[in-house]
DNA sequence: TCTTTGACGCTGA
DNA sequence: ATCAGCGCCAAAG
């Protein structure tokens, strides 16, 4: 369990993401202060396969491109999921991108 | 223990 | 503006 600990980080800002919004890899790597490891971050949301709790298909890449959702039960899962919140898909990407960014802080 | 693999991001050409 | 390559660091085999 100790181990998972940099994974429970990303799991509890993916957690957070407000409904209707999107964060990316690097922008919550960024918050845990790894933000050279984006790549951790996906990683670590392979893992949230175990988890429910975890809105992955709120977490795109830097491109705002649903890249991960081939690794969902099915791809249309991921923007159906999002264009449910009310984020618009478009070529398996969000439209308006920056308009739905949400970023983690303390706050 | 070492090697390979990534749901990414940035820089250079 | 587009394409290719490198870097990061942790987990699984």
């Amino acid at each position: 369990m100790e181990s998972t600990n940099f994974y429970e980080r990303v799991y509890e800002i993916v957690r957070k993401i407000p409904y209707g919004k999107v964060t990316t890899y690097g922008h919550i790597a960024a918050y845990l202060g790894v933000k050279s490891s984006s790549r951790m971050v996906g990683y670590a949301m392979n893992s949230s396969h175990s988890i429910s709790d975890i809105p992955a298909h709120r977490v795109v890449n830097r491109n705002g491109m649903l890249t991960g959702k081939f690794h969902f039960p099915t791809p249309s899962i991921m923007e159906e999921l999002l264009e449910n919140e009310g984020i618009p898909i478009k070529n398996d990407k969000i439209i308006n991108f920056k308009d739905y960014l949400w970023i983690p802080e303390n706050d």
